[in-house]
DNA sequence: GATTAGCACTCAGCATTGTTGAGTGCCAAC
DNA sequence: GTTGGCACTCAACAATGCTGAGTGCTAATC
């Protein structure tokens, strides 16, 4: 009970000085919140709170602000989740009524998420790895040229341009279209080696070192690729709340531009379909160590095949931005399901 | 001569105070440059260029700052060349050396500009007004349902699904693939519409509805659409320049955030092969009104299929970012010719 | 007529000083 | 365990004065 109520300090807290951005003093404590008790009362609790590392004062005779294990402690045990708002509710519930293609689908989310909690969104592309393939084209760009063309049933296309040893002939091609759909034709893009392997195997000598090199330029775009991408929007954010990271942002902006670091992001925070948080320090990224970061990952029922977040000021409404992350990650993944 | 003395005074100002970004003054500036006269003419000549507009200052008692109109005769009239670094200049010439795909020269320029310059880099993807056709294909994804690829020569593609009215027979798709094939090999974007056109009289009536719809859509596809992309980098180097623009530079993210924003800026400063300047308020946007464009077209032969261009604060080197520019500009030309 | 030295003037920027008020920690009383 | 009271600290702000960079003007000089 008296634990309850030093809980119940950090939570207001924490409350206050998001929505302030100001140290919050012992008086503006019990006059904002009813807490039944004195200032006096309340400074004691916080001395405790300090000793215990949930807060700390930026300077003598000023206000409390919570540390990066005080927010730690507010998500996983305070804070209970804040529903949208009925606008936001819609605007999530209608994003992706009238998009075209994939690529529509991505930039419409990272847009809605990035305006509903005016901060820097990110969306992957979902993976491949479990999706299953709808269809494999060849085209002849020329004698000795290919373009392989996967199309996955999420709505993915990749293409990639193959040079082969030889030219490749007209029946050569159409074998080797029709061979390859048949194999590959639902499968699921992990299990694709096996079902390719060794169809290589199937064609006359002379054609096989085409076959292979066609082979493997399928598999290696089928494979997740280092290409995956990630899509973000809302940097303009980042300006208004520029003063308020503990760094410049120069480095937050630096590593928004890495594909590479984004895709490590959210490939170490969005591993499960529930919201995760990293909070300022939590970060392994040097840059993000003054954010914090809000992601899910997303697919087709349970299965995760890519990460949605955002990135934002460690003293962000935790419980408005998890409650946006969460509802758009569950659209994303329904779009999957019917693409 | 006299008239000779004073814009060299402007030219002197112009270039300390992009060195230095303070307000410079007389004595300043007859230390740094052998002008041959004394800090008190120099201060005639000075308040003749701000009569006229060219320079102003901040407050009094305070050095000279370059208005815009300034920088518009400086660039017009007092700047040579700079030439780039030998280190720029190999970068330049090896930057697309590895490039896989198109995708990958528009990431490697823009990068390359934005490293350059140190500021924010502009690449846009070439239009395929002036590209010709070197592949159409047609790939069935469900009975009633088509995926239409095209191949540029520019080494662009692009996809997009059609739902047709009817199903879709083998034989059908067999023969509208080879027809459209013969139609449009080889041929110019702009001039397709003419040579699609009547295709669909060629076809039985049972299926010319089918038809109509994919021609339909392969000629949205090879129209420019609004669709046509721009790539961004460096902005992490707007941080850097933060304070330096009039206004915060949230605006300015905004702008950069918005892909029809950016097309409208190339296309009215990249109009030419030539490079292109638009200094402050000279700029149409008005959320760009506190920086500089740099920019020019670029393409085949002395055609402009796209722009590519930095935007940065107004108080910029002109001259050696134009140099990059141009350099860009010229190499992502060439790329087009041997794609 | 252009250039220059000299001089009075202006004013941002900085340091100094004092004041205020928010907020704390501690202690004695409840 | 809670509270009122009190002495203490210190950022933030305002007032003040000083300095130096830089100007514009004028009268002398080339």
């Amino acid at each position: 009970m008296l634990e309850d109520r030093r809980l119940a300090v950090l939570r207001a807290i924490v409350e206050d000085y998001v929505s302030t951005r100001e140290p919050v003093g012992s008086r503006a404590l019990v006059e904002r919140h009813s807490l039944g008790v004195s200032p006096a009362t309340i400074r004691n609790d916080m001395a405790v709170l300090e000793e215990e590392g949930y807060i700390t004062q930026p300077h003598t005779s000023a206000g409390r602000v919570p540390t990066d294990l005080g927010y730690r402690a507010f998500v996983d045990r305070l804070s209970g989740v804040k529903p949208l708002s009925g606008a936001e509710r819609r605007a999530v519930s209608s994003f992706l009524a009238g998009a075209v293609d994939l690529d529509d689908v991505m930039v419409r989310s990272v847009r809605l998420l990035a305006q509903i909690t005016r901060q820097v969104a990110l969306v992957q592309y979902p993976s491949l790895v479990r999706a299953s393939i709808r269809h494999v084209e060849l085209i002849a760009l020329s004698p000795a040229r290919l373009l392989v063309v996967l199309i996955a049933d999420t709505g993915r296309v990749e293409q990639r341009v193959v040079d082969t040893p030889g030219d490749v002939s007209e029946e050569l091609l159409a074998a080797l279209r029709s061979r390859l759909m048949s194999a590959c034709a639902g499968v699921r893009c992990a299990d694709l080696a096996a079902q390719v392997q060794r169809l290589t195997e199937e064609f006359p000598d002379d054609d096989r070192a085409t076959v292979a090199v066609v082979v493997a330029t399928l598999l290696e775009t089928a494979i997740d690729r280092e290409e995956q991408r990630v899509v973000l929007g809302g940097t303009a954010n980042l300006a208004r709340y520029g003063e308020s990271f503990s760094t410049s942002l120069e480095p937050v902006l630096e590593a928004l531009e890495e594909q590479v670091v984004l895709l490590r992001l959210l490939g170490e925070v969005a591993v499960a379909p529930e919201v995760n948080v990293r909070i300022g320090h939590e970060n392994s990224m040097e840059h993000l160590r003054s954010t914090s970061v809000v992601a899910a990952g997303y697919g087709r029922d349970d299965t995760v095949s890519a990460g949605v977040g955002v990135v934002g000021p460690t003293h962000m409404d935790y419980p408005a931005t998890i409650a946006a992350v969460h509802a758009v990650s569950v659209y994303l993944g329904r779009n999957l399901e019917n693409p």
